[in-house]
DNA sequence: CTGAAAGCGCTTACAG
DNA sequence: CTGAAAGCGCTTACAG
C-alpha cells in the first residue's frame, strides 16, 4: 500500500496539517519538525497521490479557454477534435473547457474572445494566435497582469510570455519538403510557386521560409517565384495557379503550404500539366490522401493536429491542476511523410 | 458549477445512496424512485466526476502486471520508456503498474512470469505476446478463469479472448515497404533478399507476408527470397548477408524487419555492394537514422514504440479504474515514413 | 508555530 | 427498498 500523508503524520508524531505545510513549503513550520517530517517522508518513500489534490483543486472550478481561427481547413477539424477530447478529460475531472471560434486571421475578434475569456474567470488559455502585435501585448497582458498562461497551438510567437508552444517545427517542415522536392526534380534548374494561405500566420510563413532557405543550399539554380497567398481558398488559388501557369509555361513545381490544392490541381488539369508540375502539399485531409493516390500530389509533409489540440489543452491542465509545468517550450510534434504507401 | 450526486439527491427527494444505485444500475430502488431520480439527473446534466470514483478504486489498490520480451534493441527501449511514463501516471493515481522483462521468445519465461504476477494479484496485464499455443492458452485462461484482463502489444495473437491490441498494422506497414522498395527498383526483374529476427513474433510475420504479397502484386517479376532469422543480433544478421551475396551476384534490395542493420550494412559495404543493394528497414534508431543520413539505408518503415507502450498500459487503466472498455479492439499506431530528410 | 475539523464527489458496508 | 455514516488522500480555514 501507497504511503500517505497520514502515515508520515504518524510516523512523525505530528498532524496531517503539518506534514502538508512542510512538503508543500508552506512555512510556518518549526526547523527541528520540518526537518523530522521531511525525514520521514524521504524514508517511507512518499508520493503524493494526485487524486487528493485534484479533488480540491475542483473546489476552484478551474476554467481553461481556447480560442481557435475558424480556417475552415480540415487541418482545424483535426485541431478541434484533439481539444473536444482534452476538454472531456479535463471536465471529468471537474475542470471546465471553453472554446471560441474567431475568423481567419481576424485581430479585433481574436482580442475581443480574449477579453471575454478572460471575465468568464479562466486560469489558461490555448491560443491559435495571429503573429500581430496587439495580440503580441494581449499575450503578455494575459501572462504577466492576469496570471493566466497561454500556450500558443499550431502557430508560435516568439518574443512573448507564452509559457509553450504546441505544434510542428514549420521551418523543418518547410526543409523536409524542399529535401523530397529536390529528390524528385533533380535536374539542377526549374522554376518553383509556392502558395500559401495568409501572412500573418508564422506556421505557414517558417514553412516558406525553410523551404527557400533548404532549396538555396541544395539546388541553388532552382528559380522559386515570390509566394502567392489563397487565405486557404480553392478559387483564388486555382485563379494564382492560372496566372502563374500563363507567365511561367516551364513551371516545374508547386509547393502549397495551405488548404487550396483543389483549385491548383483543377488548373494544372484543365492546363494539361498534371504530369509536368510536381505537387508537394501540407494537410492531411481526405482530399490530398485522394489526390496521393492518383498520383496529382507526390508527398504530403503533415502534422498530427488531434495530438496538438489534445496536447495544447492537457499542457494547461497539468500545470493548473497538478502544479506541473511544461518540460519543454516547444512541444514539436512529428513531420510526417506521406506518399501513396502510407495513408 | 458540476452537477453533483449531491444535488441530484436534494432535487429528487433521496439520499445520495439511492442516487448512487440508480445510475449504477446497482438495483434495489422502487421503479418510481429509480425514474424520479434518472429524470432529475438527465434534467441537471449529470456526469459523473471521475475523481471521487478514482479515489475509492484506490482502495483496492488495483495492479497492473507488464510482461516485455528483452530483445535488447532499440524499439525496445522506446517501448519500455512509454511503460514507464504510464507507470508514472498510474501511480500517481493510488496504482500499481509491475514490470517483468523475459528472454526474446522465450515461452518457459513467459508462461512463469505470468503465474508471478497472477500471484502478485494485477487486474490486467500487458503482455508483448509470444505466438506459442502455451502462451495463447494462458492468455485465455487469464481473461476467464482468474479475471484478468489482457492487452497485447507490439505483436498480437488474434484468436485469443486478449480485449485489445496496440501496435503496428504490420502487414501494412510491410505493404508501404513493399510500395516504396518498387518505387525504388522500377525495373520490373530483380532479387530481393529478407531477413527477419524470429518466427515466433507475429508483427515481424505479419510484415513479411504483407510485403511478399505486396510485391507479387506490383511486381510480379521480382523473386523474393525465403526469409532468414538473425535474432536481432548483427553478427548473424552479417553471415546471412554474407551467405546471402555468395549465392546471388545480382541482388538488389534487402528487407530488413527487425534489428541487425549494422551486421547487414557492414556486409555489404565491405563487398562493395552498398550503392547497388537497396535497403529498408524498420527501426527508428540513432543508427539507423545515421545510415539514412549517409545513404546506406534509403527508408525506414517505423512505429512508434514509446506510445505503444503508454497506451496499451493505460488502455488497462482506463478499464480497471474508470471501468471504460477500448473502444477497438485494435488500435494500430502510425506507419512511419523516414527519409533522410524528416528524421 | 501546530492541531482538529471539515470537506472535495463518490461508493461501501451497515442498519433499518 | 432506503438512509445515515464513514472513508478514499489531500488541503483549507479556523482556533489556539
Amino acid at each position: 500500500m501507497r504511503v500517505t500523508i497520514r502515515q508520515i503524520a504518524e510516523e512523525s508524531g505530528v498532524s496531517r496539517g503539518t506534514v502538508d505545510r512542510v512538503l508543500n513549503n508552506r512555512g510556518k513550520v518549526r526547523p527541528e519538525v520540518e526537518e523530522r517530517v521531511r525525514k520521514v517522508a524521504e524514508e517511507l518513500g512518499y508520493k503524493p497521490n494526485l487524486l487528493g489534490r485534484a479533488l480540491i483543486k475542483m473546489k476552484e472550478n478551474i476554467k481553461i479557454g481556447v480560442i481557435l481561427q475558424d480556417t475552415g481547413t480540415p487541418y482545424l477539424k483535426t485541431l478541434s477534435d484533439g481539444i473536444k477530447k482534452a476538454k472531456g478529460e479535463v471536465e471529468d475531472f471537474g475542470g471546465t473547457v471553453i472554446v471560441k471560434a474567431v475568423d481567419y486571421g481576424n485581430v479585433e475578434q481574436t482580442l475581443a474572445a480574449m477579453n471575454k475569456l478572460k471575465e468568464a474567470g479562466i486560469k489558461g488559455l490555448v491560443l491559435m494566435p495571429i503573429n500581430d502585435k496587439r495580440v503580441l501585448q494581449k499575450i503578455d497582458q494575459f501572462t504577466e497582469e492576469y496570471g493566466i498562461s497561454v500556450v500558443t497551438v499550431n502557430a508560435d510567437v516568439e518574443d512573448t510570455k507564452r509559457i509553450c508552444f504546441v505544434g510542428q517545427n514549420s521551418v523543418q517542415s518547410g526543409r523536409a519538403a524542399a529535401g523530397l522536392m529536390h529528390d524528385i526534380l533533380r535536374e539542377e534548374e526549374g522554376t518553383i510557386a509556392v502558395i500559401s494561405g495568409i501572412e500573418t500566420n508564422t506556421s505557414l510563413s517558417d514553412r516558406i521560409y525553410g523551404f527557400c532557405d533548404e532549396m538555396k543550399k541544395i539546388s541553388p539554380k532552382t528559380e522559386i517565384l515570390d509566394t502567392k497567398y489563397c487565405f486557404e481558398d480553392d478559387l483564388i488559388a486555382a485563379h494564382l495557379t492560372e496566372s502563374i501557369l500563363n507567365r511561367y509555361e516551364d513551371l516545374s513545381a508547386i509547393y502549397i503550404t495551405c488548404h487550396g490544392e483543389k483549385g491548383v490541381c483543377d488548373t494544372l488539369r484543365k492546363h494539361k500539366k498534371m504530369k509536368k508540375v510536381t505537387i508537394i502539399a501540407c494537410d492531411l485531409s481526405r482530399q490530398n490522401y485522394r489526390y496521393l493516390k492518383n498520383g496529382d500530389i507526390k508527398y504530403l509533409i503533415g502534422q498530427d493536429g488531434r495530438y496538438q489540440g489534445y496536447e495544447a489543452v492537457m499542457t494547461l491542465y497539468r500545470l493548473l491542476f497538478n502544479d506541473e509545468p511544461p518540460k519543454k517550450e516547444h512541444k514539436y510534434t512529428d513531420i510526417i511523410v506521406k506518399t501513396k504507401y502510407n495513408i
